[in-house]
DNA sequence: CTGAAAGCGCTAACAA
DNA sequence: TTGTTAGCGCTTTCAG
């Protein structure tokens, strides 16, 4: 058994406060920019603060203000029985981007987000306990399959949740979400616009409201250009439904000549399928994806893709959740974000 | 102003007490699973607990204990000055595997990492604090490059923390590595096993540690198989330079049959390009990759490639800072994994 | 404008 | 084996 020696206790407010000569009480103030104080004590106590490397106690603080100060970042959704849910949906780069959206907004305001998996009931009880425990102030939900009990019953349980994408069943809770039947729609008329005939298309599952709103969405242009039916290859959104669904589409449609995708990994997968079986993208074949992720520029040729603002839906997110924590009774509120087209090389 | 009436205060231990008819103390020893309680006492606690639907407050159980119960995952490295850092890292897939790895490990013991950013002196400086602060009882580290100097600040403020991949400088730090010279051999032994005769490779960014061993692996192996010299263009693990890098190679070495890339994400841009320039993979070039990430079986041909256990030694990671955490004076250690080669299309 | 004092909910000696 | 008690470090009335 090694030994070092044992770290000095860290200063308390007590300590400052004596070192400024002043109580504990004056300390909390300035510490916590409380007006009312004379400006000379507060040079004191920044001094004194300065000097003994003071750092507020957080389990101290939450105690008495019923408040931790931090918001968890929880990934729902029916994960397999398999334990890697984590490791596959922290590689979706989807996820990764509004991560990066809700950290981008969160850091700023020094604040640090708190990584939950709720893919099973057991794991959605280990949230709940842990929100009510104290763990984080609040929730930013972002769900991989609809249907998620999760939103109702952190909503129940009247604990601040915020969610990322419409719920499947309404549910009085804030979220933001893109308006994807418009997004559809710029797809649409860009391929027609491009002189596109026999166009197809790609949908994710259909149990998820966004993949319906695509699809509807995607229709219902069409539609209005004179082309009242549109195949359909449902996919799941990975890079493997988007080779297969490709795969069925060509042999059903072998004259196709335009593809629009509904999410850019699906569109990844598909391009090799076409190039594999002699179609040249976008010279035989014109393909648009969605979301315009990582994804959309790793791919050849470059996706042309309708950009999901997904980043600053995140981050409006945190916002939201961070009003709806410093206003318990506050009514939900939803934001729709309008997509744009994004034009590079495979259309 | 909309209101609700206020959520009804949530019961404490002094109410589960009352309830069981016992003491506060008694109410946490069977809580904290203290044997030494009457089992009958025990079994009335617990259906005062299921009554009142008592939940522990963390805030109160760290001001006593010292400790938050959880941990931090901080990812590490120099960032551009672009403020868009945590969405580059969380859309790498090799993040996401160690993030998977951790929560794998720590969430079966009811632990949820808190995710934190260090790509700036200031970042730093926040991370710093905010443990000091006790926001998580001690770090799992992940650098995205050399030279960090955030494990040294982390043991020079005897907080607990843990690296994944050695530092570049020698720190007293616990950490664990992949060995990745013998990984490179493996790829070696492999390509010339494959009857391949001019064999080149692309490096990873040489001021890393991981991507000068597996480049000195592999020229040693390929050395003592009788090719003193193996030409490299370095990359800088990412999609694009892979890209880059084999339009180099291919430039000055046109009779190349063979190609160890120093990660998969390299290797996923370098096939693309060596099919453009009228390559077949693997008849004219045998390509391996070194992870064994997500990237390996979305390219086309699926890659051969170097398995790292990167979700195995995340996981170990997570146990050796529970351990740090548990008895402050522990040395550090380091575990190194062996890779193994798995191989599919592309060789 | 500042200080004194109470107490947030829990654990851990120490007594019994 | 159980209960009593003293704080952990902080914010926040309430006096002054």
């Amino acid at each position: 058994m090694t030994q070092d020696p044992p770290p000095p206790p860290s200063p308390t407010l007590e300590d400052v406060a004596r070192a400024a000569g002043v109580s504990r009480a004056t300390v909390s103030r300035v510490i916590n920019g409380i007006r009312n104080v004379d400006s000379a004590i507060q040079e004191a106590v920044r001094q004194a603060v300065a000097a003994t490397g003071y750092v507020p106690n957080r389990a101290a603080r939450s105690l008495v203000t019923r408040r931790t100060g931090s918001i968890a970042l929880v990934v729902s959704g029916a994960g397999g029985e398999s334990g890697s849910f984590p490791v596959e949906v922290l590689a979706d780069p989807f996820f990764g981007r509004v991560a990066g959206g809700v950290v981008g907004y969160l850091r700023p305001r020094g604040i640090h987000p708190v990584l939950m998996f709720a893919e099973t009931a057991e794991a959605r009880a280990q949230v709940l306990a842990s929100l009510r425990q104290g763990d984080a102030d609040g929730a930013v939900l972002v769900s991989t399959h609809a249907e998620d009990p999760l939103p109702r019953l952190l909503a129940e349980a009247r604990l601040p949740a915020v969610l990322f994408a419409r719920p499947a069943e309404p549910v009085p809770i804030s979220y933001v979400d893109v308006d994807h039947r418009a997004g559809a729609r710029l797809a649409a008329d860009h391929l027609v616009a491009r002189g596109r005939k026999q166009i197809v298309t790609i949908s994710g599952p259909l149990d998820v409201p966004a993949s319906q709103a695509r699809l509807a969405g995607f229709r219902d242009a069409m539609a209005a250009h004179g082309h009242p039916f549109v195949p359909c290859a449902e996919g799941g959104f990975t890079y493997h439904s988007g080779e297969r669904a490709m795969e069925r589409l060509l042999a059903d449609h072998p004259g196709l000549d335009g593809v629009f995708v509904a999410n850019d990994l699906m569109a990844q997968g598909a391009l090799p399928v076409l190039r594999h079986h002699g179609r040249a993208v976008p010279g035989d074949v014109a393909v648009v994806g969605f979301d315009d992720s990582s994804a959309a520029t790793a791919c050849r040729p470059a996706l042309t893709t309708v950009r999901h603002p997904v980043e600053d839906m995140a981050a409006e997110l945190a916002r939201l959740l961070l009003e709806h924590v410093g206003q318990p009774g506050r009514r939900p509120t939803s934001i729709i974000f309008e997509p744009s087209l994004v034009i590079r090389d495979s259309s």
